[in-house]
RNA sequence: CGGGAUGUAGCGCAGCUUGGUAGCGCACUUCGCUUGGGACGAAGGGGUCGCACGUUCGAAUCGUGUCAUCCCGACCA
């Protein structure tokens, strides 16, 4: 490829817009360009990446056993309701109708369509198991998209969807993904943690994400791990209980004056206390339904736990302004931080339940709101003084420090980029949608499924955060969109521009996908678009070609090295030549 | 969806307070000169100033509304 015609725009500033590394030098190398909020062209130097990705994916995929094939972008809402997703999935679902007024959405993700096509194509034990995938664009209507190809609404993925006759099958086939995820993401030149996480939206029980661990701020994830194998995302990461000062110091219970204690911080020091012995009590709404989290307040409730811990699939926190009809509905007369969980019955038509953190159960003397403003509880114990609530389950944020579930050791944190996840499904999806087939004894059984997710626009991308400096992109040879770029230094020099054309052609001929940077322009120019671009080796033909040198160096060293053309196109064939075994 | 900000040429920005011919740098075209880390000179092309309504003799500038985009938060591959 001629550089002269290669279709690139490279900028000389950075874009104003863009926050994070990737998104920054992907625009200003010319690479993608921003159509709508979280909607991107794909330029021709990004297209070539994404094939490179696509490429090695299909091929691990298809020695995995895997089948490609493609479903349809836009889906009916019937499915939907099989799946009773049409109603769950809230607004990240792009819905639209046809001209027939006819309820159609964006594939987000593709359980729905591939259980269809297996209730009717799969009918026997004899057929299972089996493994489809394909790679296509998504859209997700995300509330906040940002971060350019990170977190964009429209995204290429690949997604894969298993179907088997037993939890055995799926675990086996589980482990295929894994290892084939491993050898993919080690191909693209990225290395990976897999962290047990929850299984959100998509449903199911065990799950794994893919996480690209990073430093910078795109890392949206915090990563727990380990010296010893565990890993988990932090909306999953448990952690042993630590032994602390949970006792009060009084003799029994008894109603104190706590004027203007709001907040955990003022009652501390109003009352001379660790906030390791109050219980802290947060009002959240799961699916509109009220909910109290009780926790120790020196620690942080994970959301994801709690709304688990009650089954739900929408929370959040609630307003002072519900706080307030909640209280005044069951009689009380408390704000923020007096709130506790006695007494507390109902709201919004529904019963108050009460879900409690590992935390507060050993608990002895301690504080705890009883809904009267300006009074708090203590030396309060549960069962004497209050009702332990029925659900005691883990619902706290787990922090670095806290001790491994596995080993006891303390775990670590990290922030990471999620680039592809591992899901068992079950029969979450072909059970409602009965998509069935004969076991040997002519018995319908629901598949046991699994899912399988790699973000291929976020991989470059992540690619990008972990491989870049400040002069550009610095790619792994294997999805670089071109291995090598020969700089003539001089145009208008007949030897340089011979041999640089020589260079070009035997790379070409071996394979190397190669640019010949043609233009008339100053060296600087040159070097400074290719170091933006990222091409993983420069061939540099300059003044030192009378003694029949050029100069070579690849992008992610400083050395710079005067060898023999033919030595120089040597060391890129046999380079390139390497990546396809 | 809450809080904050911004919309002027492909990109980065000034002009707005105090209404009066729409500007600068980069990029693009032509010529000259230069050629190892984003040179220089000269001459050009390109913008309904996000959109709508209003105030005014006159609006990029003032007012109202609206749309879009970005940041923080909540949510999420």
């Amino acid at each position: 490829m001629k550089m002269s015609k290669l279709f690139v725009q490279t900028l000389r500033e950075f874009p104003s817009d863009a926050e994070v590394i990737s998104h920054k030098l992907l625009i200003r190398a010319g690479y993608i360009r921003k159509l709508a909020m979280g909607v991107y062209n794909y330029l021709p130097l990004m297209w070539r990446v994404i094939r490179k990705i696509e490429n090695i994916i299909r091929e691990e995929m298809d020695k995995a056993g895997a089948q490609e094939l493609l479903m349809p972008f836009v889906q009916p809402k019937e499915l939907w309701e099989e799946s009773g997703r049409w109603g769950a999935y809230g607004g990240e679902l792009m819905r639209l109708k046809d001209r027939h007024g006819r309820e159609m959405c964006l594939g987000p993700t593709h359980e729905e369509i591939i259980t269809s096509i297996a209730r009717d194509g799969l009918k026997s034990y004899k057929q299972l198991p089996v493994n489809l995938y394909q790679i296509q664009s998504k859209f997700r209507d995300e509330r906040r998209p940002r971060f350019g190809l990170l977190r964009g609404r429209e995204f290429i993925m690949k997604d894969a969807y298993s179907f088997g006759t037993s939890q055995e099958e799926l675990e086996k086939e589980y482990q295929n993904m894994w290892n084939a995820y491993t050898k993919i993401f080690k191909r693209c030149g990225l290395d990976t943690k897999a962290v047990q996480s929850d299984s959100g939206a998509i449903g199911g029980s065990v799950s794994h994400e893919f996480m690209v661990i990073t430093d910078t701020d795109a890392g949206e994830n915090d990563v727990f791990y380990c010296e010893c194998d565990y890993a988990a995302n932090s909306n999953h990461a448990v952690s042993v209980l630590e032994e602390t000062n949970t006792a009060g110091s009084w003799k029994e219970a008894q109603i104190l004056d706590t004027p203007n204690t709001h907040s955990i911080d003022e009652l501390c020091e109003f009352l001379k206390i660790p906030a390791t012995v109050i219980v802290k009590t947060l009002v959240y709404i799961i699916d509109k339904k009220p909910v109290l989290a009780l926790i120790r307040a020196d620690r942080q409730v994970e959301e994801t736990k709690l709304m688990n811990s009650v089954g739900g699939n929408d929370i959040r926190i609630a307003t002072s302004g519900e706080i307030e009809e909640m209280m005044s509905i069951n009689g009380y007369d408390a704000e923020k931080g007096f709130i506790g969980p006695d007494g507390l019955k109902e709201y919004n038509g529904y019963p108050v339940t009460v879900v409690a953190d590992e935390t507060v159960k050993n608990m002895k003397n301690f504080v705890i709101g009883i809904n009267k403003k300006d009074k708090h509880g203590v030396g309060y114990n549960w069962e004497k003084d209050i009702k332990l609530p029925e659900i005691v389950t883990d619902i706290r944020l787990t922090e670095a420090g806290d001790k491994c579930p596995v080993c006891g050791k303390p775990l670590k944190v990290t922030r990471g980029i999620e680039v592809g996840n591992i899901f068992q499904l079950g029969t979450k999806y072909s059970k409602p949608m009965n998509a069935v087939y004969l076991d040997r004894n002519g018995k319908s059984q629901p598949y046991i499924m699994g899912c399988y997710g790699i973000g291929v626009t976020r991989t470059a991308a992540a690619a990008i955060e972990a491989h870049h400096d400040e002069h550009g992109i610095i790619w792994p040879l294997s999805i670089a969109p071109y291995h090598a770029v020969v700089i003539p230094v001089s145009t208008k020099d007949e030897l340089q521009m011979k041999v640089a054309n020589d260079l070009y052609q035997t790379l070409l001929k071996h394979g190397v996908e190669v640019v010949i940077d043609d233009r008339d322009e100053r060296a600087g120019v040159k070097f400074k678009d290719a170091d933006l671009i990222g091409f993983p080796y420069r061939i540099t033909v300059g003044k030192t070609i009378t003694d029949g040198l050029v100069e070579f160096k690849e992008r992610n060293s400083d050395e710079l090295k005067n060898i023999k053309p033919e030595d120089a196109a040597e060391i890129v064939i046999t380079a390139v030549h390497e990546l396809v075994k």
